[in-house]
RNA sequence: GCCAGAGUGGCGGAAUUGGUAGACGCACUGGACUCAAAAUCCAGCGUUCGCAAGGAUGUGCGGGUUCGAGUCCCGCCUCUGGUACCA
């Protein structure tokens, strides 16, 4: 039979189909396996041949664990609402749900041309009512809990009610968003709205007012993590801070937890290490500071130094603090005003570019220094940020260098605190030296000091220990079309209410026009039926974020048709949690965080049996393409533009801002990814059909300018980078077309041949051709040059077993390791070798063709079957190796002396270390080398080496 | 700035616990087969001295520990990612 991939591929696909081999149900007598993939947003570019990495790996990992005897759930669906798909319907008039679908039908036919063993039957669809039912269902179960510190929980707010109506707020220790002290009494006189609004600061659903990240491009706000450098992470628009009514979620509520758990599972440092950055945990203190003279009583800071509070000479507000207005005084109203006016129009801008500002103005009151007694001046600045902490810092010039810049810059009084004298190269993040000026700290080392200051402040109620996060409440609401409605719904006194858990789903409406009014205000709102259904009724138009959906997915997998929940508790109970995770490290603060909040959540709610989703994570790299660009020369000659040959701009000195790069498709460049990448006159004229306006331009390179009729012969190099694979670069590789001319068992293999999963590499088709090879040489193994079948029943010869044995052992700890490439290496040696020794034997082909199966599932099917096996080879079980075969019979030890090898020799195996010890040095080369020294020890390392020490 | 990770041939990368550095693949060079090409097979392939046998040297740089260091320690350099007025 000849080697046919595509013929092969079509055959399997339809009977591994046929056969439903992949589907997979809650077996008890199998040990449980759940292998998930981060699934796909389905974007209009299709799958390039980056995404399929992490597929293929966690693929190799869910065929071999099944042929290991595990139950294996392996699951793949979509994220399917989402901005690209809404921004594409704002360009074209087509409706989300119409081109979502459509790119999912796509995603599908490319995803099965790889070969995965996905157990379609259990596919899910974010976008889907029944599935986003579930997600809406969830949100009303964090509407109506609010967080118990005590019992550090998730608890009904039914019972906070309870303890308000019992003891007031005296009782309560729950996570807020504001603390307003009141009575059992005051609260039994409340108006409902009243008693919404405090009910509000506790939900772990929350609505509230509050400056949020909004971004006019794409008509919507944004999460701090969908925010990169003052841009949007999708589009790369500007985002600036707006004030809005917003559906937040209480994420710090979990904060501590987030961080404790992360010492549970088992996920790379550097994926813990971001998410402990977003977190950001500091322990501190509050303290509590009077004022002089004014209307305010007094004001909280926060401070993780509270040592250097004798060296605390004025306070910073944060501009939109609270007490602001309360403490400004009439001769400072009116810099005040203006300082507020110009921090406002500057937000905009400044927060973008990130730099630092000393801008501030005081407010004309004084407070009172807690320990001193002294009169310190209150001033507002740009550099303390309302959501930090309590909005308000001591600042201590003598020893935080923002502060001292503010204080130069106000010409306010710095007293140094710390005596650095006695340390070198010591700054003041070392947190090293010894207190001065500080009373009775003097003397004290600052971790000595802390330690008392905490002591002092709560002895005298001055203050209290405290911890602040930098995480901050996640928001939840976006001013978009193709999300998840809100069950809820406003009364005339904008009173939310939740819907009724039988009305769910709260189904999306149709809609034909998707532009957000400018006004900032969803789609949604412009249907008037829908959104004001009866008088006094408005539904909320928000919809949900991106990220609402893919919060819980992989617990819909576990069941995905249930309609009385979002999973059974069978189900549930059967497969527990995620075995291993794998997906991009780019969703470490975004998904991977929300995913552990709301699962904690469902946690204290006892629907999931684990705390944290993800046992394991492995993060795979990017497949990166090669973006290949002309340069173009800002300084147009007679009015055309000036395309000038990449090799020319070092030479010519030609200033960056006058060059810029126009991105090229690199089907029109000859070596392309090569250092050498050029377009020749055939690329020219590609480019300039596909670019038409640059039809009069010039080219400049080394024989001089050129139009481009005249370029004849002269090569035009480009500027070669590695970026994204992106449409924009016209550098998307798209797996359909390599697995046409390869097959889809090499691009696997090749995927996994690339390097370590866990890094990001450029794609390059150079190295293919190994891969290729190595399959026709296993394929050699068992069909001749003649398409002859050649394995035969015949007893193997030794060498074939070790090295089978060998490859078997090998490719069960690489597997596990996560090590597909050096198990492919293997794989490669162990068929060179097979081929060399001329072995027929199916005692030795036959488990080959199992180890190779999970990598190759297609020609390994084909090759099973050919062996006379009745069922799947992804049904058989993965070879065990066999101890015996790999003892060596003897063993040729290097000699050494001082390291260094100087002989060797070959000695039976299980030799004792005396006589390889003698052995060594009864060797005449050796002798030579020991004369007239002394031994001081002879090293045996068995199986490796020999050492003498002279 | 701070935090984390990484630097190995012409290239992608091996070396699992401190034990013969460069596995495996690509590219390249030479040879066989062929009228020729492709395909296939064989051999070579860090640097350097040498006709060769063999020697020296070599894992970003400078030190150290050790019989022995790509691997451990100290000090630097470079790159990648995260983060940035976080008190």
């Amino acid at each position: 039979m000849k080697l046919d991939y595509n013929t092969l591929e079509a055959k399997w696909k339809q009977i591994w189909e046929a056969n439903q081999l992949y589907k997979v149900t809650e077996d008890t007598s199998k040990p449980k396996f759940y292998v998930l993939d981060m699934f796909p947003y389905p974007s209009g570019a299709g799958l390039h041949v980056g995404h399929p990495l992490g597929y293929v790996a966690s693929d190799i990992y869910s065929r071999y664990k099944r042929m290991k005897g595990f139950n294996v759930l392996h699951p793949m669906g979509y994220d399917a609402f989402g901005l690209p798909a809404e921004q594409y319907a704002l360009d074209t008039g087509v409706h989300p749900a119409k081109s979502t679908s459509e790119n999912i039908t796509r995603y599908r036919a490319q995803l099965d041309n790889i070969g995965f063993s996905f157990d379609w039957s259990r596919q899910v669809r974010t976008d889907d009512p029944s599935y986003y039912r579930w997600t809406q269902w969830i949100f009303l179960q964090l509407y109506q809990h609010y967080y118990d510190k005590s019992a550090d929980k998730a608890m009904p707010i039914t019972s906070l009610i309870s303890l308000f109506e019992k003891s007031g707020i005296s009782d309560v220790h729950a996570a807020a968003s504001a603390h307003t002290p009141f009575s059992a009494d005051i609260w039994k006189v409340m108006s409902a709205k009243e008693q919404e609004s405090i009910l509000m600061n506790y939900r772990l659903a929350y609505r509230k007012v509050g400056h949020v990240n909004w971004c006019e491009a794409l008509g919507t706000v944004l999460a701090n993590d969908e925010v990169k450098d003052g841009l949007s992470e999708r589009g790369g628009f500007p985002v600036i801070q707006k004030e809005m009514m917003q559906w937040s979620l209480r994420v710090t509520a979990y904060a501590e937890r987030l961080l404790t758990g992360m010492d549970t599972i088992q996920w790379s440092e550097s994926l813990k290490t971001i998410q402990r950055n977003w977190i950001g945990r500091s322990e501190g203190a509050f303290i509590d500071f009077s004022f002089a003279d004014s209307t305010a009583k007094s004001v909280k800071v926060f401070t993780t130094r509270p040592d250097t509070i004798f060296g605390c000479t004025f306070l910073v507000l944060a501009a939109d603090h609270e007490l602001v207005n309360a403490i400004t005084t009439a001769s400072q109203q009116e810099t005040i005003n203006a300082f507020l006016e110009k921090s406002k129009a500057k937000s905009a801008e400044t927060k973008v570019a990130g730099q630092k500002s000393t801008d501030g103005a005081w407010t004309g009151s004084y407070a009172l220094h807690p320990v001193t007694g002294d009169k310190i001046q209150v001033w507002i600045a740009d550099y303390v940020l309302r959501d930090y902490g309590t909005g308000a810092i001591m600042a201590v010039p003598g020893d935080d260098e923002r502060d001292l810049a503010f204080a130069i810059q106000h010409q306010l009084p710095v007293v140094e605190i710390i005596d650095r004298s006695a340390e070198v190269n010591s700054s003041i993040e070392d947190k090293q030296g010894i207190l001065m000026n500080s009373s009775f700290l003097n003397g004290r080392s600052i971790d000595a000091a802390i330690a008392e200051m905490l002591a002092y402040l709560e002895k005298n109620k001055l203050g209290t220990r405290q911890i602040a996060y930098r995480l901050r409440d996640a928001n939840f609401s976006r001013q978009r079309y193709w999300g998840e409605p809100f069950p809820v719904y406003y009364d005339a006194d904008g009173l939310v209410h939740e819907m009724e858990e039988s009305s769910l789903p709260h189904t999306l409406p149709d809609l034909d026009d998707f532009k957000p009014s400018p006004d900032g205000r969803s789609p949604l709102a412009r249907l008037d039926q829908w959104a004001r259904p009866t008088p006094g009724v408005s539904r909320e138009t928000d919809t949900m974020p991106g990220y609402a959906g893919s919060s819980w997915y992989f617990l819909r997998y576990m069941d995905p048709l249930n309609q009385n929940a979002f999973a059974s508790t069978r189900a549930i109970n059967y497969w527990q949690d995620v075995d291993l995770y794998v997906g991009g490290v780019e969703h470490a603060v975004g998904h991977l965080m929300y995913s552990r909040f709301w699962h904690k959540f469902l946690y204290d709610l006892g629907y999931v049996p684990t705390e944290e989703p993800f046992k394991k994570l492995v993060n795979q790299g990017m497949i990166q393409g090669v973006v290949e660009s002309l340069l173009l020369f800002k300084e147009r000659t007679n009015g055309k533009a000036h395309f000038i040959s990449s090799e020319l701009v070092a030479s010519r000195e030609i200033p960056s801002d006058l060059l810029s790069a126009i991105p090229v498709h690199i089907s029109f460049v000859t070596a392309y990814g090569q250092p050498s990448s050029h377009l020749d006159a055939s690329g020219i004229e590609a480019f300039l059909k596909w670019r038409p306006e640059y039809a009069d331009a010039v080219f400049e390179c080394a024989d001089g300018i050129f139009s481009a009729t005249e370029l004849n012969g002269a090569l035009f190099y480009t500027l070669s980078e590695v970026g994204k694979m992106s449409k924009r670069y016209h550098n998307v590789v798209n797996p359909d077309d390599v697995i046409e001319k390869y097959g889809a068992d090499c691009f696997r293999m090749y995927e996994m041949f690339l390097g370590p999963i866990e890094q990001s590499k450029p794609w390059d088709m150079m190295g293919i051709e190994g891969i290729s090879k190595f399959l026709r040489k296993l394929w050699s193994l068992f069909y001749n040059d003649q398409d002859e079948w050649m394995v035969t029943q015949d007893a193997p010869k030794e060498t074939s077993h070790k090295i089978l044995h060998a490859t078997i052992k090998k490719t069960n700890e690489d597997i596990e390791r996560f090590s597909f490439n050096t198990a492919i290496s293997q794989f490669m040696i162990c068929v060179n070798e097979l081929r060399r020794t001329e072995e027929r034997s199916a005692t030795i082909l036959s488990p080959l063709v199992q180890l190779i199966a999970p990598f190759a599932p297609f020609i390994t099917e084909q090759l099973w079957q050919a062996l006379g096996n009745a069922t799947s080879v992804h049904r058989s079980e993965f070879p065990i190796h066999d101890e015996k075969w790999l003892v060596n019979n003897s063993f040729t030890y290097p000699v050494c002396i001082n390291g260094k090898k100087r002989s060797e020799i070959t000695l039976a195996a299980g030799t004792p270390n005396n006589i390889i010890e003698a052995s060594a040095k009864e060797l005449p080369d050796i002798i030579k080398w020991l004369e007239g020294q002394t031994i001081k020890k002879v090293i045996i390392i068995p199986e490796k080496m020999v050492n003498i020490v002279i």
